[in-house]
DNA sequence: GTCTATACTTTGATAGAC
DNA sequence: GTCTATCAAAGTATAGAC
């Protein structure tokens, strides 16, 4: 499979064409060195166009990236809720979650790294829009975490911290996957699944009237502590540390 | 405890002091915005000077990513290899080294940030010598999940893999840490070391002939599939997809 | 819709006074 | 060692012809 295909099987959906290809090279070049370090003559350059014909299609080059960011954030919400209520115990639930979660970060690594890892350069309204898709995915993996729990079938020290360890370790796979590696997307979905089952699994019966999940949206604000927000020019200092 | 403070204690080595406010500026710039989108004017007004007076201390803006980059990587491979080399069971080196390792990169989540998402802008040689860092970082634990699986203390589907995921969880509270979250760097420490011995923790007894490490260098290349090469002028399209 | 040409800004880095 | 002043290059985005 070349790159090209590789990345643009996640955008088959949009047009017209030139379109297309602008967010397909627009993914690949951020993926490589960055949004910031992206030019948008390299973006067009590798769509095929002059710099000027960028600015038919998008404003601005922080659009592509809201759109590549959106639709990203969009598609893994809608896998893990699938999973989320699909049949099956929590276990088989979770581990759907995670095979699919994984495959598609470790398939679309490309894009996986964009989506995971370029969240800071998004103007700030985009980022807000993001960040209520990223806490609805946490969400999705906290409810089957939290389902298990309460049906016995687990036994996690805590959920909050155990649903931000298990998303955590599915989205780094957009860092580290190599496709020239030895292992296949499936391969790794497969692992993490077992790596993941074995976190959460109760090792005795079922564990009665401890680390119910919270009431209310005690622990729903922990959920994954959030990344900075984007920088703006007046406010350079940051205080989050 | 000031975001300053925090920052700085990493770097109370280096001197004269202006180099050291200009590394200390440096970390927190390229972990807020990013190193490419961080300007020289940012740092050296962060650091209580004038743009040219950088120069006087660093002769380029890589430069100064290197050295934060260098230190960083060589203090969590001193870290990782002391742990290693405790005493005790598998078991209780692997959790000192996942607690120092991941208690590290919560108090430290700044320069945790830089060393480890900001690798892709150092200069190709710098790189080089980045990775092979991180090999024997690598490399420490895997010697402990190994061991452990040797001694029938553990029980793992594999054993690169079971590393890649310990090493990728440890490394990504970087990027999610919040100091003004919920949790001090010590419970996220104990958090992870207890779900990281459920991953590798044999359920029944001693599980042997099986899972061994495999001979010589066999499963070292896998290790940790590399991260991408730092761009170059001539390389503008990526094969790694 | 796409091109060539270009306006305007910001950037990394240097020169030379003190 | 630090400053002010500045250069050359590269950046985003636009103008206007076709």
């Amino acid at each position: 499979m070349s790159a090209e295909a590789a990345t643009g099987e996640a955008w088959e959906d949009i047009t017209p064409d030139a379109a297309r290809r602008l967010v397909v090279a627009a993914v690949q070049a951020f993926a490589e060195r960055g949004y910031h370090a992206t030019t948008t003559r390299d973006i067009a350059g590798r769509a095929g166009m002059s710099p000027a014909a960028l600015y038919i299609h998008y404003k601005t080059k922080e659009e592509l990236l809201y759109q590549i960011s959106r639709v990203g954030h969009q598609r893994s919400l809608d896998m893990l809720r699938e999973a989320r209520d699909g049949g099956g115990s929590a276990a088989d639930r979770l581990a759907a979650a995670v095979r699919a979660f994984v495959r598609w970060h470790a398939e679309h690594h490309t894009t996986g790294r964009v989506v995971q890892y370029e969240l800071g350069a998004l103007a700030p309204d985009h980022y807000g829009e993001i960040v209520a898709l990223r806490r609805q995915s946490e969400d999705a993996i906290r409810a089957i975490v939290a389902e298990g729990v309460a049906a016995g079938e687990f036994d996690v020290p805590e959920v909050p911290g155990t649903t931000l360890a298990v998303l955590s370790l599915c989205i780094d796979v957009a860092r580290w996957f190599n496709p020239a590696g030895r292992r296949t997307p499936d391969e790794v979905g497969a692992l993490y699944a077992d790596l993941v089952l074995r976190m959460v699994r109760a090792e005795g019966g079922p564990v009665a009237d401890r680390d119910r999940p919270e009431a209310g949206d005690g622990g729903l604000q922990a959920v994954q502590d959030l990344p900075d927000p984007p920088e703006t020019a007046d406010r350079r200092r940051s205080d989050q540390q």
